[in-house]
DNA sequence: TATGAATGAGCTTTCATTCAT
DNA sequence: TATGAATGAAAGCTCATTCAT
């Protein structure tokens, strides 16, 4: 039973929800900086006086933006629990999981990569740091994949788990770039980045895991 | 024997070389939207109207500073020529002098990542293009590494070199945001990535060429 | 035999002095144009909608304040009789008495001088007009004191009693300012403000009604 | 011979003074608050860019306005030197010479008087205080001159000058209030009150220095 | 009657750009 | 060629007021 109250704010949370989509629109659309809040406020019909009652200012929307995104990407990784795979094929197939659904995450809105690491990178020093430190979180996430293999044996006991995750995350970095501007093939890309991730580029017959020296 | 003609054209050439490095300065201070033109020539010193002498305007002085960044990058990862390498142990070497060199250039100035990856980015739609046609190009160079490698018959033959080399790129992006916030240690990363893309993270035991299926 | 309807006047018309009381506190504190309705509004724990039940516009509760609070300033005044006193130790005692009370008014709340005579002035030209015109009739009422004095023949025969009462009312005025600013000894205040009133400043010995020529 | 340099600087300067002047102009005639930049930029034809080249912002110009104000005020007040009279005859000459010169500057300028005392005190806190604090400094030259005189000895010994000094003032500023409403005589108010402040308005036979008691 | 969500006029302020000197 | 004063478009933000509930 939802007094007036309750659903008042409920009112008011969708609202703002809404509010955070049109200006994820918007911002994809023409960048933060070209973006008013009038703009906004017309792609949902209001009045640009409202939006003000539901976030502090420009800058403000744009965090929530970047908030709402983030969580979406991290929702993708986070699915599958980091300490999940047993073996490599298990742990092979998860990584393979999780990327196909980045990728369709990235096909299904590609400007879901400009919200999360470049509009928000060029506003001002604080929000910059927030988005590197939102990469770093989730370079952390991606070493919780990787301290599970080595603890589990499958992966290279000497792996330096903390600059490869960053390394692999650069990877899916690469491709929400690449699919920023022409479509990919998911099969594809899913595909060469494991082998690279797993297996490496050298041929089979020669590899090592020793460095060249 | 240089007329006044030429001389003057150097001087300008000089000049214009000056404030591609103040703006660039400026830019990765604050941010391409928060600089002025009146702080780009406050910090050489000159009238704020000269700026116009030599630029059309504020986006063109970025899309120099950009091209001017980008060339520095490009210099970097041409400097070995891609065909260079005639072994797994030559091309792994190749590989690690490039990555130290790129390692040293965001050492030397981490903000040149930001300029050349994510100051035009939120400029305008045609200046995004740019960027990430920059990207392709430089992936484009390093997919000439690789098919190299193919041909020579060190590196997988299967290897997919336009995801990979994408991918790789992504792994030196990966490294400039690291520096954007810590400094790293250079052996360290360089060692871990050239692991990674030479030999996967896949146990040594445990690794095969093929893709789990 | 208060009708329901009389019952419901009344309610509506403390409500409404409830909302006047309410305006002048947050007026005082921080002026008129720093004041939003919702501020009034708020510090009676009412919605600021419901103020325009009560009230036309913001400049409509400034009006009300201020004749408010000039009737606080006027009972004072009118307390004493203008033509009450008949002896010139009679007149004196009467017009400290009403120094006194005008002091202690000022004391209680010295920010009734600013919303009578400050806040009001810089609205728009008819509310200055009016202030002014309180102004005047407050000396227009001293006025009367000073004839009542000239026509019972125990003050200056010649006195020009307008402007001499303007003079007076001016020396209230200082005084509430000066109150805004320093807490003041009361009994100073009077005492040396009915000197200057009454006896002037010239030494005693050189004193003589009529002007230096 | 004035260098480019200095020309600028003084073109400046005036620049300056017009925005003061026209400032003063608008905020007499319809409030400090009911101006916009717009309309002190439009009276003097120029964009309202270029008022924010000589004062940073709204406030900033209502201060320099006020000072200038003042400025005028304090030097009527201040031409005769506070210790030049020597006798009664002498220093009530001199009070009348600066009573009719004050009158002149309130007929000359009626608008002086509000904005000294009147719009800066709605603006904010300080610069209420800086207001009550001009009205301070004047009310202590204005003592200076009635200590002078107790010094001398043609003014009452047991004189509060402290005080009276501030109700003479409440006098001055009576006067201006009463201009900006009606015009009034000069001669008329400078008798009237310098009568008030030698004589006070006791009966010639009735006068003592002792108040009622 | 009471409410507060919605509104938009209107303001201050910034800054890229122009142009007379 | 160099300058910086002048400009006004454009944007962010506030808040008195309205009105559906």
């Amino acid at each position: 039973m939802p007094t007036s109250e309750t659903k008042a704010r409920d009112l008011a949370e969708r609202r703002r929800l809404e509010i955070v989509h049109a200006a994820f629109a918007e911002f994809a659309e023409r960048g933060y900086h070209n973006t008013g809040i009038a703009d906004i406020a017309r792609r949902l019909g209001m009045g640009h006086g409202t939006f003000y009652r539901y976030f502090a200012n420009k800058r403000d929307i744009l965090v929530h933006v970047l908030d709402h995104t983030v969580d979406r990407l991290r929702a993708v990784v986070a699915r599958d629990a980091p300490g999940a795979a047993t073996t490599l094929a298990e742990y092979r197939a998860q990584v393979e999981r999780i990327g196909y659904a980045m990728f369709d995450l990235f096909v299904e809105d590609p400007q879901l990569m400009r919200m999360c690491f470049v509009e928000p990178m060029s506003v001002d020093a604080e929000l910059a740091e927030r988005v590197l430190a939102t990469h770093g979180a989730m370079s952390a996430l991606t070493e919780e994949y990787l301290r599970n293999g080595v603890r589990r044996g499958f992966l290279r006991a000497d792996l330096d788990t903390d600059v490869t995750a960053q390394a692999v995350n650069g990877m899916v970095i690469a491709a929400g770039l690449s699919l920023l501007r022409t479509p990919a093939d998911r099969e594809r890309w899913v595909r060469a980045a494991t082998a690279l991730m797993f297996d490496g580029i050298a041929g089979a017959s020669a590899g090592g895991a020793e460095p060249a020296e």
